[in-house]
DNA sequence: ACAGATATTTCGGTGTGCCTAAAAATGCCC
DNA sequence: GGGCATTTTTAGGCACACCGAAATATCTGT
């Protein structure tokens, strides 16, 4: 059981609970991969019978360890080819994402250890992701979503997600970046450079700080 | 008719005829791909529908112009990947198949020209072979292959077939290399940089000259 | 020219990953 | 706590690219 589809699971898996606790469910899974349910339990079955997930029927799906390393040298090579593209290709960061889902499952080992090398094994992608270093050690700060922040909280910008190309257009207008420093005022408004800046609602959803 | 596997069987087809003028037969194309004569029926029979080859029951296989086309493109694509990655990553000329032979039906036309840039649009690989350029369009010499060089001949080293890793290296000790000017005495006695050199027997099919 | 060797095709089958439609289990709401 | 909607699974199928075995065509040598 090892194939560019099953990695393609287990990332996805893994990606669920990145920055959020639930575990995913099989229609979840099944819109993320942009397939059917059916498929879904098809692949979940095998995956769990080389014990890479855990899964009890009708119940949801979890990566083991086994399954956790696959997932995190996937999300390490997906991100390391990102970067990649944006560095030294100079790729918008919004325009890297397919490139890199195809990329990540054909570049040999080595390739990618070059790759890693001339990027000077960085720590994180151009979206402020983490990548897993080789051993599959991952950094992990604390964090809270921006709209669940208390008022005066102070926090770094983490991360902002990149499920909405549109407002990531517009916070990087307002000169919301990754790694800015930000105090939460009250709802979107925030403080940033001094300024008092009110943000698009949906970004509360949509940025992380660190807690 | 769009496929990694029907590009690599027209590829082979192309390749085959490269160098020298007979057609493909199916079990040569088997062998160079690695599967059973029964799978090079069948394919030869989707990529004939398709009207990229030409194939009447029991004979050989040719290139159509569209075959030619989509196999020209993929020969560059292929050259051009295992140029960059002798010239950026630093691999052997003998390393890079393997790797220029995934990622050749994997990196988009953008991430490709990206590199055929960057490269500054080679015309040969490292191994002297021609790249096709985008249009797919390729340079195209007269030679001879040394064992069928008459006498006296003289022309410069088109190309040194990659097939036997060990006559390679025995040539590159003896200073042949692609691009030297060579006059040929007798059989694979040759004149070389002023010395005359008795070149192994395997020499000469596997080294072409300008005609 | 014909027998035997060789090359090619046909035939039935495999594994992977996907699908739709139908059945079964679960969860929710009154 | 029972009925209905939703979720998940099962069942049957499809396309792709491959395989081995058997049948058939072509080539070769005497």
């Amino acid at each position: 059981m090892a194939s560019p589809a099953a990695d393609d699971y287990l990332k996805t898996v893994y990606s669920h609970t990145e920055w959020q606790d639930e575990a995913i469910t099989p229609s979840v899974l099944a819109a993320k991969l942009g397939v059917a349910p059916s498929s879904v339990t098809e692949m979940v079955k095998k995956l769990a019978a080389s014990g890479l997930v855990s899964h009890v029927p009708y119940g949801a799906v979890r990566l083991t360890a086994a399954g956790e390393a696959r997932a995190l040298a996937m999300v390490r090579r997906h991100r390391l080819i990102e970067t990649w593209l944006v560095s030294e290709f100079g790729y918008g960061w919004d325009e890297v994402h397919d490139e890199a889902e195809v990329l990540e499952h054909t570049i040999s080992d080595r390739l990618l250890g070059k790759i890693d090398e001339r990027l000077g094994h960085p720590r994180f992608d151009p979206h402020g992701d983490a990548i897993p270093d080789a051993g599959g050690h991952i950094d992990r700060e604390a964090f809270v979503l921006l709209g669940a922040a208390p008022a005066a909280h102070e926090g770094r910008v983490l991360r902002v997600s990149d499920r909405d190309p549109v407002l990531l257009r517009v916070l990087d207008e307002l000169g919301l970046a990754v790694g800015r420093t930000v105090r939460v005022e009250a709802g979107a408004r925030v403080v940033l450079d001094g300024r008092s800046v009110e943000l698009p609602a949906a970004a509360g959803d949509a940025v992380w700080l660190t807690a």
